[in-house]
DNA sequence: GTACGCAGGGAG
DNA sequence: TCCCTGCGTACT
């Protein structure tokens, strides 16, 4: 039995006679005081639990297991599924009760479903001493010849209140009916014809369709610049795959900022589909997980969470924008939502699709090694062309001071001024891009030179002048911006130091000030809504310049926008990332693509102190290609990922001395073989994190070196003291 | 993950 | 002496 909890291996219990159970079958057991969800992993004879024990735990003696309670109305989870979690278990060396916990992470969706109350019109006659008010008889129309609908609908669409229906059941001429209901999402068509596909995406499209057909795994990379129509073309595969009667999964990096994507898909299938995301509400989490799961959910669209859900039988798996690093997920079990989609694939023998505008060299070297097949989409859908990208040197181009009180610094270059203000003239839109959400990224005091820093981090705290506060990005604190100094108690003396998107926003305001602006960050977009209403506004022109972090570079589509300025193109390619420049390219690239998407060419302007870097040659010269070949060649030499394997060992405690002890006897213990190096302890680049002092180890191995092998004995063989967190994660991609 | 038991400290 | 809190551990 595997329980959702971090226990090394599975637990025994007996089956009580009667009860039907097999392996998936999720149940309910007794654990000490309390009773949990757990799934049966294998049924075993009473000799033969000795032989199969996974040695993860120990073996009890038969008189020491307690019964199954009772299983759960849910369908059992596949074999596919099972496999799945323990795979994955397996690889991220984390317990397979907390991939499991994953699996099962709606855990109201596993008892049995509640009744919801439903109201119908009553099968007699209006009474004549009924008082038939405007309000009644619009309630009454509306359930005339309709079935049974819950309460609120019925209110809606009659425009009253609740208790209007209810005086109406009172009254004997509406009654209320309790049904068992699941939840059921429509089917969407795929026989609907969306729009109009270009020759290379029909050719495209019928290339992908080829790929449900064959029935078997494969990986296909669906390679297409910015604006190229991939989603109408994996649509067709989704089309293919639903006619088949299977369903299909779409992940996304940001779900919650998809508004035009879901349009797209209800365009093109006349239906809304399932979504998945951390946002949902447990009553959401719940009906769609029980959806899923009975196969009531043909196409779930989802946030990398979505690889867990329970499908009965999937049959295709796309991964849009399969870049993003938004699918790392650093927490909890750490693992890609790209790479275990690709191991799902493989074990469910179903096609997976990955599509980017700016491929991942993880993905690339697949495609050359002939893993995955690739599909291309060199042109611009609509025949709207690429915009051209030219570099603003900022070494010889310094942004001009500004004649306002507060001294001035001021961070746009006379060139990237002229062009803003062009385009403003010829009444289109203007997209200035800076990644750093707030104010200023540090504030120092004059007199003294101290910095203002988290208390719980090494890290600098954040002026947020909207909000009034100060933040830190890492764990969340937040409090009053002082007025004098904490340290040497200078009034007025603090400073804000460098450029975010709020100071940004207000040097245009003077340089620019007719703009109507706009300003688009994860501060400002709180919800779903928050972001479909500021896209709206900028498609409909309401705004004239918007600024933005990265949340703007994700494939909306803005048709009037024919300028992009990136403020300081050179700010992802600090930090000692190993992915550095890949990452910088790849959004600077999305962000450039934002520019001119419909009849009107547009231009992008990158300033750069370092015009001369391989990724800013590479993005005004177009070479993606030759970029791609360096930072290949690159990583091939210095053996790492994807040509050798990465695993990040780190320590964490309230305890400096207790972490370096910790770190120290873990350096000695390290293991020591050919084709594996093992560099570390060093404090990790944010050495206080939440108030946690960590240390890193970062092991390298070769590319066939079986990594997991030589990590568990290791961190297995420390028993860290209780308040020491040890974390592996299997492919970093943080290096924080 | 969480319930429980134990140890330590403060109040009565 | 009792009770509350904090941590460490076992749970099949």
């Amino acid at each position: 039995m595997l329980l959702p909890l971090p226990l090394a291996g599975a637990y025994d219990y007996l089956v009580p006679e009667g009860l039907e159970v097999e392996p998936g079958s999720v149940v309910t057991v007794p654990l000490g005081q309390r009773e949990l969800f757990g799934v049966v992993w294998d049924l075993l004879p009473d000799d033969g639990r000795a032989a199969s024990d996974g040695g993860g735990g120990k073996v009890l003696p038969l008189e020491r297991l307690r019964p199954v309670i009772g299983t759960c109305p849910v369908p059992p989870l596949t074999a596919v599924a099972r496999r799945f979690l323990a795979w994955v278990s397996d690889y991220t060396l984390a317990a397979p009760g907390a991939v499991l916990r994953m699996a099962l992470s709606s855990p109201s969706a596993l008892e049995p479903p509640r009744p919801v109350t439903l109201y119908r019109r009553a099968e007699r006659p209006l009474p004549s001493e009924l008082r038939l008010t405007p309000a009644r008889r619009r309630v009454l129309e509306e359930m005339a010849e309709s079935p049974a609908r819950p309460l609120a609908e019925i209110a809606a669409a009659a425009a009253v209140g609740t208790s209007v229906v209810k005086g109406l059941e009172k009254a004997g001429v509406v009654e209320a009916v309790s049904v068992l209901r699941e939840a059921r999402f429509a089917a969407p068509d795929p026989e609907r014809s969306g729009p109009a596909l270009s020759d290379s995406q029909s050719a495209a499209a019928a290339a992908l369709r080829q790929t449900i057909a064959a029935d078997a795994f494969s990986v296909t990379l669906l390679d297409g610049v910015t604006g190229s129509g991939k989603t109408e073309v994996y649509f067709e595969a989704l089309a293919a795959a639903l006619a088949t009667g299977r369903q299909a999964l779409v992940l996304l990096p940001e779900i919650a900022l998809s508004a035009q994507w879901l349009e797209r898909f209800e365009a093109r299938f006349g239906v809304a589909p399932a979504l998945w995301h951390s946002d949902l509400t447990s009553a959401q989490r719940r009906a769609t997980w029980r959806a899923v799961a009975y196969g009531n959910a043909p196409v779930v669209v989802g946030a990398r969470s979505a690889l867990f859900l329970p499908f009965p039988d999937l049959g295709l798996i796309v991964v849009d924008e399969e870049h993003e690093s938004a699918f790392k997920q650093e927490d909890g079990v750490p693992y890609h939502a790209r790479d275990m989609a690709v191991v799902r694939a493989q074990l469910g023998g179903i096609p997976a699709i990955l599509a980017s505008a700016t491929p991942s060299l993880e993905t690339l070297n697949n495609v050359k090694a002939g893993r995955y097949a690739e599909l291309s989409l060199p042109e611009r859908h609509g025949g709207a062309r690429l915009p051209e990208i030219s570099l603003v040197d900022l070494r010889s181009d310094k942004p001009p001071r500004l004649e306002t009180p507060g001294g001035g610094q001021a961070w746009l270059s006379t060139a990237l001024r002229a062009a803003i203000a062009e385009t403003l003239d010829a009444g289109e839109q203007v997209l200035l891009f800076l990644n750093r959400r707030g104010y200023a990224p540090l504030t120092l005091c004059r007199a003294c030179g101290h910095r203002l820093q988290c208390p719980n981090c090494t890290a600098w705290l954040v002026e947020h002048r909207l909000a009034g506060r100060l933040q830190c990005h890492h764990c969340g604190f937040s409090g009053r911006l002082p007025r004098n100094c904490p340290e040497c108690g200078s009034e007025g003396s603090l400073v804000a130091c460098g450029p975010g998107v709020e100071r940004l926003a207000e040097e245009t305001r003077v340089l620019f000030p007719e703009a109507r602006s706009g300003l688009m960050t994860s501060d400002t977009l709180t919800g779903p809504d928050a972001a479909a209403d500021m896209v709206r506004a900028v498609q409909q022109h309401e705004i004239d310049l918007l600024i933005g972090t990265q949340i703007v570079a994700k494939g909306h589509h803005f048709p009037q926008l024919t300028l992009v300025g990136v403020v300081d193109a050179d700010l992802g390619l600090f930090g000692g990332d190993l992915r550095a420049a890949e990452r910088t390219y790849q959004l600077l690239h999305q962000v450039a693509g934002r520019a001119g998407r419909a009849e009107r060419p547009g231009r992008v302007l990158l300033q750069t102190s370092e015009p001369e870097h391989p990724v800013m040659q590479a993005l005004a010269g177009g070479g993606r290609d030759a970029f791609l070949a360096a930072e290949s060649e690159a990583r091939r030499e210095a053996g790492l990922p994807p040509f050798g394997r990465l695993a990040a060992v780190i320590l964490s405690s309230p305890d400096p001395g207790q972490v370096d002890a910790v770190a120290a006897a873990l350096a000695r213990s390290a293991p020591r073989q050919p084709g594996l190096t093992v560099l570390g302890p060093a404090p990790a680049p944010l050495a206080v994190l939440r108030g946690r002092h960590r240390r890193r180890f970062l092991v390298k191995a070769s590319r066939g070196f079986r990594l997991q092998a030589a990590l568990l004995p290791w961190i297995q063989a420390i028993k860290p003291p209780s308040n020491l967190r040890l974390q592996v994660d299997i492919d970093p991609y943080s290096f924080l």
